[in-house]
DNA sequence: TGTCCATTTGGAAACGGTTCATCACTATAT
DNA sequence: ATATAGTGATGAACCGTTTCCAAATGGACA
């Protein structure tokens, strides 16, 4: 079993290599009688070209990279998962890189990529403030956070914040809190927005004032605990009736809090998540909370990477929709008995 | 900005192409001079060797495969992270892909992967029971779940369970209840045997016979819920007192499992679960579990694949200690109050 | 019948490196 | 002084495709 290569194809076949190359590429002009002959030949050869011989020559390497700060992250992972998923559809392979948020391991795994001649990048970029340069004539996409100089696909943080809120309220909550993610990671931000947005368009009953109060912290777990500490550690009749988190970790962080003040979920204390990461529907009780359409954010990014679609413009990132998933962690505020009976 | 060449380096530096290939490749015989003299040059212009020209003739392609069932388990997501790492420390890249836990793609992954070139292929089989078609003269290695005719190389899976177990024995526990991962599964089964390896050898305390209790489920939370519901749904007298579970996420469910029967953790029920995720420590209560060294196991399969370390034979897989980390879901039984007054 | 154009096919250059057989030049042995 | 071995550099062949240009074929049209 000597190595196959296109010139014992095109042998076997009586034709020349070139053609048996038109035909590896489904170029138009070639007799289907004559395709026909060929692709008989390299099915029975098992013949597979290489990519390299391939690449080299035609520039074009049917690789994507993709850059996350920390797959540790459940959102992340869903998201390379997801990722990985749409390019095997379009008959693409995935070298994956993490950037344990660092600016320079960033900068350092974008250049390996531009040397490896990938046909694209799908970045999550890492959050310290900082321009991502893009190997120019690279095809670059940011996802999750995107930014203002570059193409990018997200959720629409703003918009699901927002439902999450507006969700909250409808219920009859008014003192409503949120714990907002990092400042200045546009996520949180816009997440953060879209809880104001919601607030202060809130009637307030009976002269009763309705001010938003929110806490930024990191978007893990133990953050979210220690914010969530924050929010309830007041008197009962300041306490907010409801939480929104800016992720789900942040979420069960702050269920864990309430446990050990001893306060009921959802009883007392209604929360709602962002993400929609598997875990939330695991936990006791199971997680309200916005899920983001993970398969079409991921979806839309390759597409647009390899032109099968438009490229986003920078700074116009596309945005998809999240859906409100309501669950066991979020109800109506009870009634305070004698409100405001200081005592 | 034309395109650099090593012909354009060879002409700037004043010497032939074959020499520059030879200072690329750190081959010996260039003196000192010439070398730095080509660096320079090298440096200067910012010239990088493209990798598909230099794959093609030299049959190297410094990428390495690797295929997990499913990255939304927090433990293969570990692994992808640290065998990313290792392998680009060892200046390679890595091709990540999914076999969603399906035979028939997991092979035409593995197919794909061959197609690539890649320079080795680490692999955590799917659970279908099935054998595993390595391209010939391709290194591939099993990861976790080791395969028969395969070289592997995974945590001591045996050994931990007997460290978890015999830990819980140690603090006067004798009704110890095992919730075993799926059988067939190489892992699961370990664990399962050094359960019983440990409930074989235990001294029963004045004639009580002491018997293995376990429960075959899948590694995920809800499995471990349901197991655990199970097993501790029987008498007072005759429920264990400590569990261990083959996964943390079967400990999380079985924690769950208690605490919607009333039972307080760790006072009335101790649990110790297996790998050792992120999510164990940030539960509550904080998780007992045996830790898998997950860096050292990631760096052992990229070594034995890159040829760095001798390539562990099949069938004799390569094993890694397990650390027992304590921490608040397990302590000593309680007293029982005039043990078995049956009422 | 001759011309012209369109369609297929053949053949070779090109891609950008690595590798190998050779050569030039020293340093050492005879 | 001459033969010999050893070292460092050279230049061309080569890896397996794609792509471009030219050639062959055949049909339409004047």
């Amino acid at each position: 079993m000597a190595k196959r290569g296109i010139k014992d194809v095109a042998e076997r076949a009586g034709v020349a290599v070139g053609t048996v190359s038109r035909v590896l590429n489904e170029h138009p002009s070639v007799t289907p009688e004559v395709r026909a002959r060929v692709k008989a030949v390299i099915h029975e050869l098992g013949y597979r070209p290489d990519p390299f011989a391939r690449s080299m020559r035609s520039k074009v390497s049917r690789l994507i990279g993709i850059v996350i700060p920390d797959l540790t992250n459940p959102f992340f992972a869903e998201l390379v998962q997801c990722a990985e998923r749409a390019a095997a559809d379009r008959g693409h392979n995935v070298i994956f890189m993490t950037s344990f948020d660092d600016a320079a391991k960033e900068a350092d795994r974008l250049a390996q990529l531009a040397g490896r001649k990938v046909d694209g990048i799908i970045i999550v970029p890492c959050n310290s403030p900082h321009a991502i340069k893009a190997p120019k004539g690279l095809p670059l996409i940011t996802v999750d956070r995107v930014l203002p100089h570059h193409p990018g696909v997200a959720a629409d943080h703003r918009g699901g914040a927002r439902v999450a809120v507006d969700y909250l309220a409808k219920l009859g909550h008014r003192r409503i809190a949120c714990i907002a993610g990092p400042s200045g990671s546009r996520p949180a931000d816009d997440r953060l927005q879209g809880y104001l947005d919601v607030m202060r368009t809130l009637p307030a009953p009976k002269g009763v004032k309705i001010e938003p109060l929110f806490v930024n912290a990191a978007f893990d777990y133990e953050s979210g605990r220690t914010a969530g500490t924050f929010l309830l550690a007041r008197p009962r009749a300041e306490r907010p009736t409801a939480i929104f988190a800016s992720s789900d970790q942040q979420a069960i962080g702050c269920l864990r809090a309430a446990n050990d003040l001893g306060i009921p979920i959802p009883a007392g204390l209604s929360v709602v998540g962002f993400d929609g990461i598997p875990l939330s529907n695991l936990i006791t009780p199971r997680l309200t909370t916005i899920v983001q359409p993970m398969a079409q954010i991921a979806n839309a990014a390759v597409s647009s990477l390899l032109g099968l679609r438009e490229l986003p413009k920078a700074g116009k990132p596309s945005l998809f929709q999240c859906e409100l998933v309501v669950r066991e962690s979020s109800t109506e505020p009870v009634l305070e008995p004698a409100a405001s009976a200081s005592r």
